[in-house]
DNA sequence: AAAAGTTACTAAAACGTTTTAGTAAAACGG
DNA sequence: CCGTTTTACTAAAACGTTTTAGTAACTTTT
C-alpha cells in the first residue's frame, strides 16, 4: 500500500485538505465534532502519519535539537546525555546526536549538518577544545546553547556551568584539613576553561592554608586514564615528595590509583587520591573514589532546558545567561589523613 | 540579515534555481566551469546553508536514522551508540537518539515521532522487552534493523545478534574445568530472548560435564546491580551452597561481587564471579571481573552498516539476514578453582 | 550553408504540509 | 422574514528544494 498523504484522508473523509490539516493539530475549534471523529477514525484505520518534514517547511521550526559532544563513551557523557534527552522529549523535541572527538573539523562538519536540517537549537559541550571552532559559530542563526563553557558570543544565548572553582577548593581544603601538606594535582589540557578554574580553586586553598605552592606539582595532559598513569610514572622518577592527589577528572584518578596500586602503595594509607566528576564507576572501584561530584543529568537537563525556553521566545538577561551548578564533594575511601 | 534560499543565490548569480540546485548537488557536468565558480563564490560569501528538509521533501529520503536503545546510562549502550553513530557519521547519515527505558508506550511514541520525521530506518535495540511493542511496528514502511533479537517480521529487514548462547557455554566450561560443581546463574527477566539464549549455554555445559542441574540454581530477575545484590541475599538466606556464579550480565556480577565483599568473602577464592558484555568498568573493579565480553561497537557500527546498505538499495536473503557476532571469554580476576 | 550534435543553461511541476482569507448555510434577534 | 452573527467548512498561496523536459546558441560534419 502506498504512502497515505492528508490529500488521501481529505479525499476518503470527503472534506478539505485544510479541515484535516487542522484536525491534526488540534485547531477544531472550527471543525463539528462529528467531522472530527469521523477524520480521526479515518486517519486510524489507515495508519496515516504526517509528514512533518512538509509542515516545517512552511512553520519553519522542525522540533529538533542538535546535540553534539566529545564521546559518548566518555563516562560522564552518558547521564548529561540522559538529561537532555529526557528534557527535548518532554518538551516534543528530537534529538540529532552528535560525537564531536573534540575535533574542531568534525565539530565544524556536525554543525554544517545539523544547520541543513534546521534545527531549531544546538547544546554543544566541548570538553577540551579551545574556542576556536566557537568561533566559527560566528554566523548561525539558530540559538546555541553551551555546557561546560561561557563564550560571549552573540549566537550563544546561554551557557550552563558548574562551581568547578569552589568545587576544587573544597576538595582541596578537604585534603588539607586532612593534614596533606604535599598535594600533587594531575589535570587535562593547560588551555582549557575548566582545568583551569580548577586549578585556581586547589591554588587559593594552598594558599589560604599557608601553603607554598609548588608549579611543578602541578601537571597538565588530558582527561584520561592513561594520562593520570603516565603523570604518576613522570613524578615518581623526579622523586618527587607528595601525600595525596587531587586529580582533574575521575579517569586520570583512575590511572593514579592503577599506577599506585602497582607499585604496591595503599590508598589512602600511602598516598590518598581524590577525583572529579563522579563517574558511575566511582563509587565501584576499589577503594570507593572520594571525588567531587557534578550534576550531570542536571547539565544535560538544563541545557535543553534553556533551549526550550528559548525557543519558546523567552529571552535571557546577560545575567542569567549563565545557569550555574553546584558541585559537591562526595566523601568515600580513598582519602585519609597522611601518616 | 535574512535567511538566504536558493533563490537569492540563483538571483545574486544571474542563473536560474536549477543551475545553483545542480552545482550544490554535484550534478555539474552541465554547467561551465566559469559558472561552478562563481556561484560557489557567491554561496560561500553569503554563507548559504541548503535546506535539505525541501530537498528531503522532494527526493523522499532524509539522510537520518532513528536509533533507540533502552538508556544510554546502562554501560552496555555507550560503546554500542558510538559504533552506530560512525558509520552513520562515514555514510553522511544523522541519528535521532531515543532512550526507551524499556517501555513500550515510550517505544511507540519514539517510534510515531521518528515516522513523523520521515526517518529513511530505524535501528532498534531493545534490552530486555518482550515483542509486544515490536509486533507493534508491523505497519512500518521504513526497514528495521533489530540489535540483539531476532523478530521474523516483515518489517525487520536484518538482526545482528552475538552468540550468547555459545558465549555462556564457554563462560561456564571455564568454570568447570577450573573445578566448580556448584555454580549459580544469577540472570535477567526468564524471558528475555538474550536470557533463555545464555541459560541455555550454561545448561549444556553443566549438562555435558554431567553436573546435576538444579533449577533453584537459576534465578531471573533484572540486568542491573541491586538484583545481583538481591538475589545473593535471597540465596544465602536458602543456604544454598555454591562456588561460583555464573551472572547474566557485568552490572548483575557487580551486585554479587559487592554482596561477596559485605560478607567478608573473598573473590574469587570463596566465590568465583563471572559477568557478561565486559562493560568498561569492569576492568576496573577489584578484583577485575572476568567476563565474556560481547563486541558493543561492533554490534552499533553492523547494525547501522547493513541499514546503510539496505537504504542503497542491496538486498538481503533470509540466510544473511541476521548477523552473528562472537563473543569472547575475557580472563581476569574473579575466576579461580574451589578450595 | 544546411543538418546534426553539443554545450550551457532554464521553466515549471512536484513534494506534503500550514495558514490566510475567505464563503455558503444555518441559527438567531427583532 | 430580513439582517446579522455563528458555524463549519474550503481554495489557494506559500515554504525551499529537485527533477524533467525542454531550448537557444554554438560547433561540427557533410
Amino acid at each position: 500500500m502506498k504512502k497515505m498523504t492528508i490529500k488521501d484522508i481529505a479525499r476518503l473523509g470527503g472534506v478539505s485538505i485544510t479541515t484535516v490539516s487542522k484536525i491534526i493539530n488540534g485547531k477544531d475549534h472550527d471543525i463539528s465534532q462529528a467531522t472530527i471523529d469521523r477524520i480521526n477514525q479515518i486517519m486510524a484505520e489507515q495508519r496515516y502519519v504526517p509528514n512533518k518534514l512538509a509542515g516545517s517547511l512552511v512553520t519553519k521550526t522542525t522540533k529538533t535539537i542538535g546535540l553534539v559532544i566529545p564521546d559518548i563513551t566518555n563516562p560522564f557523557f552518558p547521564e548529561l546525555v540522559r538529561g537532555a534527552e529526557d528534557r527535548a522529549q518532554e518538551a516534543g523535541y528530537s534529538i540529532f546526536f552528535c560525537n564531536s572527538d573534540d575535533q574542531p573539523e568534525k565539530e565544524n562538519q556536525y554543525i554544517i549538518s545539523l544547520l541543513e536540517k534546521m534545527v531549531d537549537g544546538i547544546v554543544f559541550t566541548a570538553a577540551s577544545t579551545d574556542s576556536s571552532s566557537l568561533r566559527a559559530m560566528h554566523h548561525i542563526n539558530s540559538p546555541v546553547v553551551l555546557v561546560d563553557r561561557v563564550i560571549d558570543l552573540e549566537e550563544v544565548k546561554a551557557s550552563i556551568v558548574v562551581t568547578n572553582e569552589k568545587g576544587a577548593y573544597e576538595g582541596t581544603k578537604y585534603l588539607i584539613e586532612l593534614g596533606h601538606k604535599k598535594i600533587l594535582h594531575i589535570t587535562g589540557p593547560k588551555m582549557g576553561q575548566i582545568c583551569q578554574e580548577r586549578e585556581m580553586g586547589y591554588r587559593q586553598a594552598l594558599g589560604e592554608a599557608g601553603i607554598e605552592i609548588e608549579d611543578a606539582n602541578v601537571r597538565y595532559g588530558h582527561f584520561k586514564i592513561d594520562w593520570g598513569y603516565k603523570a604518576m610514572t613522570e613524578i615518581e622518577s623526579e622523586n618527587r615528595d607528595y601525600t595525596a592527589v587531587f586529580c582533574g577528572n575521575d579517569l586520570i584518578a583512575l590511572g593514579v590509583m592503577k599506577y599506585l596500586k602497582e607499585k604496591g602503595k595503599k590508598i589512602p594509607e600511602d598516598c590518598s587520591v581524590l577525583g572529579f566528576d563522579d563517574i558511575q564507576i566511582a563509587s565501584h572501584v576499589d577503594p570507593p573514589l572520594t571525588t567531587i561530584m557534578q550534576p550531570k543529568y542536571q547539565m544535560g537537563y538544563q541545557a535543553v532546558n534553556v533551549m526550550v525556553r528559548l525557543l519558546n521566545g523567552e529571552t535571557f538577561d546577560a545575567q542569567s545567561k549563565t545557569i550555574v551548578l553546584n558541585t559537591e564533594l562526595i566523601v568515600r575511601s580513598t582519602c585519609s589523613s597522611p601518616r
